[in-house]
DNA sequence: CATGTCTGCCCC
DNA sequence: ATTCTGC
DNA sequence: GCAGAATGGGCAGACATG
């Protein structure tokens, strides 16, 4: 109530143009684009004449993260200050990213090396862990400070890294010391909390896998190769069972790589990370580039499971989506019930004239209210409802559960089933609806992966 | 007070 | 996260 | 190829509802 007599307020003073610019604040629905690398453009163009001068600045606020501070800096002491921003303990890094392929046999002709090492890709939290004596602090991917989050991974930086200063870039996880498998993502998030955090550590503690060393011993590492930077890392780390650097093996051709690929899919892991060794492979900050390239199941089609899913529902679009649907709320067939249960929305993969075409192709379908052949969760119900008719390939990761989606919904756990990170690959005109992946089939992909 | 639903976002 | 698009 | 902007699942916690 206090929000809204404020936010009353506001707009009572405000002028047209402004309500809608305060509307759009207040909904997320703000459309203007700015990213970092574009104010760094303009801080080039702004004061160094010329936006091809953004290099320098671009390097310091990729070891600072802190674009006032670059900013500050560069009015102050002029391009010569900016140079000398050092790589500062408590200061984030900006993550190295990694590329991707769409067939494994490219890893080899893009690496640019012949020793390629091959890690295991862990489906968890990337962190970066600064150490300064007894001083730890976490920062996310996306470089907030998350040291509160992991209370036992600071206390093993701290004790388990041997070096006075050091800065780590790994990934948390949560491992089941009892069956040796990683728990799911879903188990990890449960710890990104504001209550209860140190019980819910006890109870789903985080390993912290460590794969890079990017400062130490107050020497900055970014510009070592991987291999130096590895060696070092290695020598510094005295580990245990809850810190320890990533797996990995060496290996100069596919055969390899296939090879460890698979090791990793068979213990679980959700993929593998190719890294350079050549002499230049340094750690490059903010950058995503083919030093380092991962790899997973969905990226080869052939491998992966792709589902052929009912059209039910679609949420309309915003942005450059106004005017269409945004995306659509896809079902599997219940052969027992002779229902159709959802399993996922998906708005991903559509390119502009298939979504332009969304509208013309749903339009015989529509329906006043939710069909009765379909169940949907309040959670997933849609603005539009479509009787079940359109069929659709569906491209995702993995089978997860889920407390939204129903397929093969259990009312007693109040849980059902949900594709992650679906796509959409392309239309079944030739599929009717009862057709399309069964629930007990999306059930069986499910069970397998979970049971091995 | 218990339960249902919605929102934000340290995540992927 | 994945994907598409304008530059 | 980059940068931006669409979109996904899902969690805990806040808020609404009865």
């Amino acid at each position: 109530d206090q929000k809204i007599g404020l936010f009353a307020s506001m707009l009572g003073a405000a002028t047209p143009s402004e309500r809608r610019y305060l509307v759009r604040l207040a909904t997320g629905q703000m459309r203007l684009g700015a990213g970092d690398m574009t104010l760094l453009d303009a801080l080039a163009e702004a004061f160094l004449g010329s936006k091809t001068r953004r290099p320098p600045l671009e390097h310091a606020y990729n070891i600072s993260s802190d674009i006032g501070l670059v900013a500050r800096t560069l009015l102050e002491e002029g391009v010569a200050g900016v140079l000398a921003i050092p790589v500062t303990l408590h200061r984030p890094i900006r993550p190295m990213l990694t590329q991707r392929v769409s067939r494994i046999s490219e890893i080899p002709e893009r690496i640019g090396s012949s020793i390629i090492a091959v890690e295991e890709k862990y489906d968890g939290e990337r962190i970066q862990a600064h150490k300064d004596g007894d001083d730890v602090t976490l920062f996310s991917r996306r470089l907030t400070d998350v040291t509160h989050q992991y209370p036992d991974i600071v206390e093993h930086v701290r004790q388990r890294v041997m070096a006075d200063t050091a800065i780590l870039d790994g990934e948390a996880v949560a491992f089941d010391r009892d069956t040796e498998t990683y728990h799911p993502f879903q188990t990890l998030m449960r710890r990104r909390r504001k209550h209860r955090i140190k019980e819910v550590a006890d109870e789903i503690p985080a390993t912290y896998r460590v794969f890079d060393l990017l400062y130490v011993d107050g020497e900055p590492y970014l510009r070592r190769s991987y291999p130096d930077r590895r060696a070092r890392l290695e020598a510094a780390l005295s580990v245990d069972e809850r810190i320890s650097s990533a797996d990995r093996i060496l290996t100069g051709d596919l055969d390899g790589i296939q090879d460890f690929y698979i090791t990793c899919v068979e213990r679980g892991l959700e993929g593998i990370v190719c890294k350079s060794c050549a002499e230049d492979s340094f750690y490059r900050a903010g950058a995503r580039e083919w030093q380092w390239i991962k790899w997973k199941s969905d990226y080869g089609t052939e491998l992966a499971d792709t589902l052929d899913l009912v059209i039910v529902g679609a949420n309309a679009g915003r942005g450059k989506r106004a005017g269409t649907y945004g995306s659509v709320l896809c079902a599997a067939y219940n052969h027992d019930e002779d229902i159709f249960q959802t399993v996922c929305g998906m708005g991903s993969g559509f390119s502009d004239a298939d979504l332009a075409d969304l509208p013309r192709r749903l339009v015989g379908a529509k329906a006043d209210r939710q069909p009765a052949r379909v169940m949907v969760t309040p959670q997933a119900a849609p603005d539009f409802w479509f009787a079940p008719a359109q069929v659709v390939e569906v491209l995702g990761l993995e089978i997860t559960e889920s407390p939204v989606h129903t397929c093969n919904w259990d009312p007693e756990r109040r849980r059902g089933l949900a594709l992650r990170f679906p796509r959409f690959v392309r239309w079944r005109d030739e599929k009717n609806p009862e057709a399309a992946t069964t629930t007990a089939e999306i059930t069986a992909i499910f069970r397998r992966r979970r049971e091995g």
